[in-house]
DNA sequence: CCACGTAATGTCAGCGCTGTCAAGCTTCCT
DNA sequence: AGGAAGCTTGACAGCGCTGACATTACGTGG
């Protein structure tokens, strides 16, 4: 070493950002490095190294001098350099989603953080913002910073630009809608088993019109709980007619419109099921506005569903465990790359509250 | 350069994923390097670089024939080794958030991430979920991925662990909370203020009870409503009885339970002010278990406030705004990083929808 | 037609860390 | 006592990229 005694080292580096000794040059970043604290503790870098990453094999009293040098020192450890260094990152996840606003969203965030931090995994949420094209670019964005795998929620209509990615190593699991024209693990809600099992409710009240409400149907969520809503019909025989099939709104005011004239057509829908909170609360309000009852079931809980009024019928689903599962799923994939794709299938439940059980006027 | 025609190169190359030409060996990540790229487009790495990065002085002809490398071989930036090469990352800030679930938070980030993007940054989002300790790990491990600099959120009480890497050069820009015991900008809400224009709204309809429901004071947002809220009642020349005042609920039950409580003493709370917008849903509901009329003012809106009966009397702020204006903050920091601090206080609103105009009972 | 200025491209070291392997030091056995 | 075996620690190369500087190619005016 350099010539400096073990045991005056320590006590002789009292201004951690002072120039330090001429020996060892100072990072340009302007942080400690790990060759300051190997010279501090008057070991090499490589014990550092061990003892920062808990590797075994280092006697108690070398580590604790390191680490009092690391704390002397304000050093911490340069992820960057590890990461290029091993070649693969440590304990990092991505999570990519198209907004952290919304209750979904960050339900499912949380459940993903759960398990994440349960394995030791640090997770990064990386924004899309509802546009198909920044998806691509947050996921390769994220990607490139080397994280050990990624969690999407999907919404461009195409992954196969994830091949390449897959093909080098990186593990992806799609959550709450499936990846399109490429093979991964997914995490999803029963979206057609849900809104059948919603629209079937509204059947059984006897309603003969009902109303549908969503968004575009490139969403396969969209899609799924549109076939839900059919394969209801056709069970209870009865024909859908494609003009209270409404595809597009996606905020409240646009809802509110879309239901009022559904309802007040000449032979009127007297019975609505929207696919998103955000319909709900909108389709809720058109409503309220009406002088004819109008029964609603919703996809997807929200706070407060239960105390106004009428109180919303609802299609639960469980973001958080959406969240849980694609992490797990996750994990096992980064353990076993070659592992066979898995598929976890969540189902709903029916939360029923009044605004469901309204029944058609008589006629 | 190894002795490729330029002319050949790209179209013998039809295999990416297959072992590459000898001269250059394969990465250990299973991607492509810049050495192979350059091989490909038959140039040296440091034009690869120079097009990745958008430097100039590079012919359109080069240019082209490298991109064109780039999307045959698959290749991505590795971004651990740039930020290594550089000393400091390129276009990353992080947010730590205490947890993702919550609509304020959501909104907070969406405001962050919304600037971020206008100004070519990547936003990692990282949790903290409501652990102080955590906190700070959070932040650390934020910090040591090289971000250019972070919107803290905190949790803790005291952040003078940040003075390390403050003194380092990492930019700290503090949101919603302010720092303790260190100097950092920020960007606050008028908390104060904001709580006693509330308070002050319920004494002027004639309410002398007015009960406080709040968190720990150790978060400084409750700390300041209660001062707010205790200025209201100087101002208005009415004492404060301390046992109106109540710290701890954070859920909505506990929230139930302890209003019920006061609006059922022998001298009750003729009034509430809540702290935040899950204590404002729980004292909502416990208000309408009861069978006397209780005014409720909220800070912080929610969904549904204005349709629930009585709809809600809030004291709106603005989360997004708040992100924003921390996210400007930081990218001032960023740019200038010995600029004196700044501190960004942003105005509340009263929305008067019924709750808190409702009269205290005559006598 | 050549010296010279400028634009385009290449060379090379090294960012801070970790994997590999080798060296030093004990300890324990025969 | 001698040496094998085990443990702790160190030396060193190199991860993939970029900054600084060197070199080459290309025009241009005298």
């Amino acid at each position: 070493m350099a010539g400096i005694p073990d045991s005056v080292t320590m006590t002789a580096l009292s201004h951690p950002a002072a120039p330090g000794p001429a020996g060892t040059p100072r990072p340009r970043t302007g942080r400690p490095t790990m060759a300051q604290v190997a010279e501090a503790a008057g070991v090499s870098p490589k014990t550092v190294s061990r003892v920062i990453n808990g590797e075994p094999g280092v006697v108690a009293t070398t580590a604790e001098r390191v680490e009092r040098a690391i704390a002397q020192l304000g050093y911490r450890h340069n992820h960057a350099a590890a990461s290029l260094a091993r070649g693969r990152t440590q304990d990092t996840v991505g999570l990519v989603i198209e907004g952290i606003a919304g209750r979904f969203y960050a339900e499912l965030a949380s459940g993903v953080e759960e398990v994440a931090r349960a394995h030791g995994q640090q997770l990064l949420i990386a924004s899309s913002e509802e546009n198909p094209d920044r998806e691509r670019e947050t996921i390769l964005a994220l990607a490139s910073r080397q994280v050990g795998g990624i969690i999407v929620v999907p919404r461009s209509g195409d992954h196969r630009y994830l091949r390449t990615e897959l093909r080098s190593g990186l593990a992806v699991v799609f959550a709450d809608r499936p990846p399109q024209r490429i093979k991964a693990d997914y995490a999803l809600v029963d979206n057609v088993a849900g809104a059948r099992e919603g629209v079937t409710h509204l059947l059984r009240q006897g309603h003969r019109r009902i109303a549908f409400i969503g968004n575009e149907l490139a969403v396969a969520t969209s899609a799924d709980r549109l076939e839900g809503y059919r394969q209801a019909h056709r069970d209870a025989g009865v024909d859908v007619d494609p003009a209270l099939v409404v595809l597009g709104p996606t905020d409240v005011p646009s809802t509110e419109a879309a239901l009022t004239r559904l309802a007040t057509l000449p032979d009127p829908a007297t019975a609505a099921f929207t696919q998103n909170s955000r319909l709900t609360m909108g389709a809720w309000r058109a409503i309220k506005q009406l002088d004819r009852p109008v029964a609603l079931v919703g996809f997807d809980d929200f706070d407060l569903a239960d105390v106004i009024d009428p109180p919303v019928t609802v299609v639960a689903q469980d973001p958080v465990e959406l969240g849980r599962r694609a992490m797990h799923l996750l994990l096992r994939r980064i353990a076993h790359h070659n592992a066979r794709h898995h598929h976890d299938i969540l189902p709903t439940r029916l939360v029923v509250r009044g605004s469901g059980e309204i029944p058609p006027p008589r006629r």
